[in-house]
This record gives structure tokens, sequence and C-alpha cells, in this order.
DNA sequence: CGATCGTTTGACGGTGCTCAATCACCGTGG
DNA sequence: CCACGGTGATTGAGCACCGTCAAACGATCG
């Protein structure tokens, strides 16, 4: 019943401290479904009538995977607090990030289409997520409308994600790529009132390459670069952005960067590649 | 130039042909709910009561749109038969494709969220919907639990298909990207009955070169290597897969195409390489 | 404090983007 | 019937962005 479960790996020496990361998915108190809803944040100005059943929740610690790719799903889940990533690991053992998920996101919700995970999602940090167990989903919709409209909007709002994640990658140059991504970070943070200038991120620059599908060295080349544009400043995981209006110029050019942007220090010239431009 | 016209200008000369192209979405005689639910696919075995309401069904001619980025939602569609491209416009004119959707599949969706539309999509052929009005989805969900479970499990599908589109482009080879893409486009053709070795591309080079995050050149090169390395014959938009199992290979791969297949006629040499491999 | 991992920067080579020309296909009109 | 323009697909040439390899530095944790 464990969200955790069997590994499809097992690493010889240090099996015990590894099991223990992978494991640490606890369970905490339940919560009423008022937090669920306001986790997911929908328009719940409305005073919703209490729940006849309690929303479970988990305890995820940082590292460890709340989601298995490949196990039978028991449960959809919403983030509570925290964050996680999304992946699928190919056989040759690479890691494909497929999505960020913060609060409000659903985890899982796929695996109800074949009866499979098809992603594994790993906690980036101390996080908590609602669980909503498959065997009670249709019942618990069915008492509470609130929960069925909150999943509804909740589910627009992960297929849009994937729209906007789905643009990040399709960006031809790696610091567009990276301008976007950061652009929807800030998004992202200023939907849960958090300053959208200072972000911490708490991904690695190897899960960010991974996402917008470049070498992890262009990802910290490109941060160099927008540095040296003026536009961000980058202290390791902690990125301000000072020029938004400038990174968002840079977002939008589906070429390469403008070259209009005052650049603080003199870099190399940069030809601007256009990529199925449609009439010019 | 124009791939299939997702302009938001207007031509001022052929302004009547534009529009007439435009605006081809006409109704159609509607259909009870058991073929909505037939063309979703869901595990429709069981007999479904008839619904007392009917499903509003709409013809798309080729080339039309059926969706418009911005445009408010009062629907959301079922493709009923037919192929679409969903796609977003920036403003410099580029179309980027996010993806195709064949039959069971759900547009419009994601227009939930914040009540606009995301994405425009666009009919690739002779196509019919069925539409479900935003005014009597949760009516029409509550009367008909056969209804309701049929959306959740093309949800579920939807938010799978979006991994998989991820996926295509993650890869880094060019080819790889097109094989996995071709695979893809194999599976949805099985799944609907069909020969999967025997495809008919609805769409142009353009348009998968886009969701594939590469110029259209590239896809041509990239099928006349897969050509000669004797996974495939093309013509045209006919694409036969003459090595099922050599496809897969090159999609498994996250590094260049795998240099033990054997090739028809003696190309370049290409080196292999690797990115974001964990663990090496 | 040392070991390990994450991050940054450099150099080099290759894949893929741009530009360009050519060919095939189609509906139109002379 | 056959030019004719237009669109889409294919192929070639050149160059530059980015992936690979490598090394150095910094951060984190036991």
């Amino acid at each position: 019943m464990l969200p955790v479960t069997a590994l499809p790996e097992d690493p010889p020496a240090n099996r015990d401290a590894w099991f223990a990361r992978r494991c640490a998915v606890i369970p905490a108190a339940a919560v009423p479904l008022r937090e669920l809803l306001h986790a997911i944040g929908a328009d719940s100005d409305a005073q919703v009538p209490e729940a006849p059943f309690a929303i479970p929740v988990w305890r995820v610690r940082s590292g460890a995977a709340l989601l298995h790719e490949g196990a039978r799903p028991d449960a959809v889940h919403v983030v509570r607090s925290g964050t996680f990533k999304c992946l699928k690991t190919s056989e040759d053992g690479y890691e494909q990030v497929l999505s960020f998920a913060g609060q409000g996101e659903i985890l899982g919700f796929e695996s109800t289409w074949r009866g499979l995970q098809l992603t594994s999602a790993i906690a980036l940090e101390e996080s908590t997520v609602c669980s909503l167990p498959l065997r009670e989903l249709d019942l618990w919709r069915q008492l509470s409308p609130a929960l069925d409209h909150a999943l509804q909007f909740a589910l627009g709002r992960q297929l849009a994600r994937a729209g906007e994640i789905a643009e990040m990658m399709a960006a031809v140059a790696a610091e567009v790529r990276l301008a976007r991504f950061l652009v929807w970070l800030s998004g992202c943070m200023a939907e849960h009132g958090q300053s959208p200038r200072r972000l911490y991120l708490r991904m690695s620059r190897r899960d960010i390459a991974s996402l917008l599908a470049v070498a992890h060295e262009t990802v910290s080349r490109s941060f160099s670069t927008l540095v040296e544009l003026g536009l961000l400043q980058v202290n390791n995981r902690e990125v301000e952005i000072l020029d938004p209006a400038g990174l968002r110029a840079c977002t939008r050019s589906t070429r390469g960067l403008p070259d209009e942007l005052p650049r603080v220090a003199p870099g190399r010239h940069r030809a601007a590649p256009r990529l199925n431009v449609v009439a010019a």
C-alpha cells in the first residue's frame, strides 16, 4: 500500500542508506478537504461544506521517489508543498526529466490510463502531498462537487503546463530555452504569491539540462551568457532576475538572441538562425 | 511558405477564400453518447444506458481551424474522425506545433483552466468532432457516469501523450527524433486497428519539423537516412516501416544512431554523442 | 577535514541550421 | 494538350552552435 514499493535495480554496497532515502515516504496527519482545495488553488472563495472524508497526506523526504515508473498506481497525488521532478528512465540509464511540479500540481494521473505509472516522481526538497486513493476517487468526487471541480481545474492546468514545457524545448538557441524556463519558473512563483524576481532553483543544472534537452555544460554556459547580458544575477542556485522585460524578450525570439540587448561585457557576435518562420 | 495558415493577420486579396477555409466548421447531425464513448475507446464493452442528451457533432474541413488561440472557449471537443494539429503562434509568426491529435483525443480542455484557448487546432484532413459544451459539461457528466469515466480516461491518455511528445523532442539526434515520431505514430495507428507498418502522414514535413523542433530540411534528411538504413520505405507522405525492430532500436538510443545497424549504402561515419548519461 | 558531487570554463569536432538550387506534383488557364 | 506559377520535398555547401572530453573550482556532508 505504501507508495514506495519494489525498485527495479538494487545497488550492492550502500544498500541500506540508499533504501532509506528511497523509502522516505511516510504518512502524516490527514487533512480536511479544504486544505486540498487550497493547495490546488481553484477559486476556493466559496465556503465548501466539510466532506465526510479526510485527505491522507504523505511526507516525502528530499531525494525520495513518490512514484516509480512501471509500478502499479494506487493513488493520485496533489502537491501540497515542495517540489518534484517527473522523469522517465530509458534502458541505457538516461534520466529524461519531463516536468517539475510544484504546489497544486497533480502527480500520477496519467497512470489511470493504462494502470501503470508512466513516470517517476522524485522530491527535490522536503515535500508533502495530498493523496487520493484510486479506490475512493470516484466516490469522493461524487460526494464533493467542489473536489471534482478542483480536480478538473488542476487537470486543465496540467495540460496547459505540458504545452508550456514543449514550448521551452522547442526554442532553437540554448539561451532562449533557459530564458523561457526561468520566465516559466518566475510565473510559477508569482502564482503562489512568491517573488517572481528572486528564484531559488530546487533542481540541479543537470535536471534543467535534461528538461531543456541540452547538455548540462550548455546550461551553465547559457546562465553565464544571460548574466553577461545583464539580465540575471546568479549565485549557484540563487537566481535574481534583473531585467524581466529583457528576459521576456529573449523568450519571445524563436531565433537566436536579439542583438539589440545591451551587453555588459563585449561578447562574440552571434548569428541569428531562423527556424521555420512563416511569412518571413 | 504558409504551411496551413494560422495567420493572425488577414490576407487582403484572397480574403473570401481564406475566410471560407477558416469558417469551414459546420454542424452535423448529433449522435448518441455511445458514439462518443466509442471514439474515446475506453472499455465500452458494457452496455451503457442511453443518455437523455445527444452529442453535437461538427464537421471540420481540411485546413480549417476548430480552435483559435486566444479565443473564449465554449466547448471541449473529442476527435471522432480525422486528424488535427495543435499549435501556438508566437508574435514573430512562428507556428510551434505542440501535438497531433487523432481519434479519441480531447481538444481544448486546457482552455477550462483560464477561460482562454491556449492553442489553435487545425484539421489536417476532413474531420469530425464530438462537442461538449462547457455549459452542459458538468451536468452531462453528472447524468452519465459512463461519460465521466470516459473523459477521465481520455484526460489520462492526454497527459501520457504529452509525456510521449516531450520524449520525442528530447532525443539528441534528429534521426532518433524522427524514429520516435514514426514509432509513436505507428502505435497510434495500431490503437485504432490500422496497420502499424503502412503510415500515411497527414501532416507536412514542416509540421513534423516544428513538432520535433528541427528544421524541415533536417526532417527530409533524416527520412533519407532511415531509408538508407533499410528501416523505411518513403514515397512522399506514404511511409512503410520495413524493420520495426530496427526502428525501435533507433528510438531507444538516447545517443546517436547505433552503428551496428546494417547500412544499405555506405554512409559517413557517425560519432555517438552521449548526453547526460547517469552512472555512465 | 577529506571525499564526493555539482558547477564552471576551455578546446575541439561534429551535427544541424541557413541559404540555395532542383525536382515533383497540382490546379489553372491559355 | 501543354506551358505556367505555386507549393512541398529533396539535396548540396558552408559555417557556427553545441555536445563531448577535460580540468579546475566550489559546495555539501559525513
